[in-house]
DNA sequence: GAATAATTATTCGTCTACTAATTATTATGG
DNA sequence: CCATAATAATTAGTAGACGAATAATTATTC
């Protein structure tokens, strides 16, 4: 990267995609009738596919904070899409899973989410996801790894 | 893209990457000192490159809300980094710019902005950043056009 | 076994995102 | 010229991100 003005497009470039992205899918959620934010949408899909996670690997695996995974739950639970159950061992962790009417929203928001992932995609190529992956995973290591700036 | 997980992958690399250059260069900019966010960064540089800037104009080029330019230019304002002044001709509008205090805060972050985001795009190709802009261009894009989903 | 440390979830405070509605001002059309 | 529409900025409300601090529980260590 040689230019200077590139230097700034790229946080810029990342940062703008990622609210389209999301502005996309929020706007398709609630067009389609879903009280449905993005990231309820996250926690309800993680959920959904391991069921009686708790709540810090929750946080762990969607890269949120925990009181923000407390927050969302709440108000999955105000919603009656999520239940918080007893762990048997720890009385500190919650077993989280969908309610029957949680489940039923992930089925019929599942189509409209893949559908919203299909269309940013679009006509770009396998190849281009290998350089995608590699170029995002490098950022992500270059902040990541122990040494010096 | 043809696996199914990869169809979740693209959305959640962009939403942590931007999470992690966020983060680094907030906690860079606290360490060195400066009481500022990530976002109040974004704007004072627009401000500094353009004087004279009005809100609006401060929200299409940063991708925020009007609300959101009004809260953070109230923040750098209370902080006494930008000054709002009066468009002759536009009782609407505001002129904004720095204040020598501002100026000087500018200067002084900026290396600090360049070092995270020369650390982040690390050893990456200039061909790297041909395809980086090239795909993300392509995703934002199909979002963008009127065409039906 | 009791004191201490670590873990899990929560609360609080500040900041940002977005929508809808409001105010003040400017532009436009009849 | 006057009514109406458009624009710029703001306010209010809900949601999410993050740091710091707290409470309850569990694990560790002496």
């Amino acid at each position: 990267m040689t230019h200077h003005s590139d230097q700034r497009a790229y946080f810029f470039k990342i940062d703008i995609t990622i609210k389209k992205i999301r502005n996309a899918l929020q706007k398709r959620l609630l067009d389609a009738g879903f009280d449905l934010t993005v990231d309820q949408w996250v926690l309800i899909d993680h959920i959904y596919r391991q069921k009686g996670i708790c709540q810090n690997e929750l946080a762990e695996l969607t890269f949120k904070d925990p009181p923000t995974v407390t927050r969302i739950v709440d108000l999955l639970q105000k919603k009656g899409l999520v239940e918080r159950g007893p762990v048997e061992g720890d009385r500190r962790k919650f077993r989280l899973s969908l309610t029957k009417s949680g489940k039923g929203i992930y089925q019929k928001a599942f189509p409209i989410v893949a559908e919203i992932r299909r269309k940013g995609w679009g006509d770009l190529s396998e190849a281009d996801y290998q350089h995608f992956v590699r170029i995002m995973d490098s950022i992500y290591q270059n902040f990541t790894d122990p040494k010096a700036v």
